[in-house]
DNA sequence: ACCTGAACACCGTTCAAGT
DNA sequence: ACCTGAACACCGTTCAAGT
């Protein structure tokens, strides 16, 4: 939200100059209409042609402003990307110790996941296949990373957890709270462990194990 | 492999009164055609009309075999998920220790993910987006999940594992080993921590945290 | 620069038939 | 019982135009 000035939200400072045709931003109207039909549909219904129609364009104005489908699903992937990375970064800042910073990132990412489940497993799944051309995925995708990185060198800072390369620990933290938020969005929990649960409590238990994981021994 | 009798291969054993049309197993047939389509174009590329022409039939002929394209995908992510709960024990079996057994899962787990991405996506993920509720589906996740929690009960006896609920210890040793396979399988993790390292070196990493973090404290 | 309309190749799926 | 052929509705994408 803040920024740092690189890229990211580009040309919206400059006025836009209120719509020829029928827009003054139909990138943006495209990617609204788009996320919606992901939430409401799923991955497998969003097209490009239902986007324009929601937009109130032909079905080729679209091509103005993506090369093709997979620019758009990257696009929308990059975006859900940025605010998984935005919620990691508060929900670090909120806790003044780093190992209950650590804790609150891994609840923050499960907690992200179980709410945006379709735009979750678009970030990470093979939908928009090659996304990782994308500058703006991988700039989100990075800082995301990094502050998972930084918190964990600052847990060990303070000796919570123990020494060694922070990208192997990372490894680790990363592999589990991504995979209870896979299986939470993939459905694959109902009925066992966060039967009744929720996302935000399974995240807490999961990040206790792995805490013991990488306490000092 | 072996098998216990339940069910799975049904209509093997019986002679197949050798193709009337084309065919005496049209259905085996499209199957092994959609999962050549699948490990080769990708998920995106699995399309009935496709496995139909691979299996010199007419683009109506799958229908007489499956439902509709989602009921062919269901089947080859149960198909999956039987190879990968069967590799699960091998590895297990293979290992004489509780430890070493729950170490020799993730490992296969993580393996076979790597070997076969595009499957092992198609297991978890929304392309067949309601496979849970084909029991063969079901069933082949259940017998996996048997292995992995039966391994943890044996890590318990073994006082390798620290008490309390199985099905927790499982939550977070799947949760590890799954979050693990997904960044694998999915490529985010090129020049990270498995950069030049294959995915078996990295899940070995990540069980022994695991482990860590189960011990009795 | 930005958008439209017609067109092409491709899908999933259905339906009336054929043997 | 098992398969075919024609057809419908839908997509992604391209191309020649329009303003």
């Amino acid at each position: 939200m803040s920024g740092r000035g690189t890229r990211g939200g580009a040309r919206r400072g400059v006025a836009k100059r209120a719509g020829k045709y029928h827009h003054g931003d139909l990138r943006r109207a495209l990617l609204e209409a788009a996320r919606r039909l992901l939430e409401r549909e799923g991955p497998l219904g969003v097209c490009l042609r239902a986007a324009a129609r929601r937009a109130g364009v032909s079905q080729t104005a679209p091509y103005r402003h993506f090369a093709d489908k997979e620019a758009l699903l990257a696009a929308l992937a990059a975006e859900g990307l940025g605010e998984l990375a935005d919620r990691m970064a508060a929900a670090s800042r909120a806790e003044s110790s780093p190992p209950a910073a650590l804790r609150a990132i891994g609840v923050a990412y499960a907690t992200t996941a179980a709410q945006n489940p379709h735009l979750f497993r678009l970030m990470f799944g093979p939908e928009a296949a090659d996304k990782e051309r994308y500058p703006a995925v991988r700039e989100a995708g990075a800082r995301a990373y990094q502050v998972l990185l930084d918190t964990i060198g600052a847990c060990q800072q303070a000796g919570a957890v123990r020494g060694g390369d922070p990208e192997d620990l990372a490894l680790a933290a990363w592999s589990a709270v991504h995979g209870l938020s896979c299986l939470i969005v993939d459905g694959r929990l109902t009925g066992k462990a966060i039967a009744g649960g929720d996302a935000g409590s399974a995240a807490v238990r999961v990040t206790s194990e792995l805490m013991a994981g990488l306490a000092p021994r």
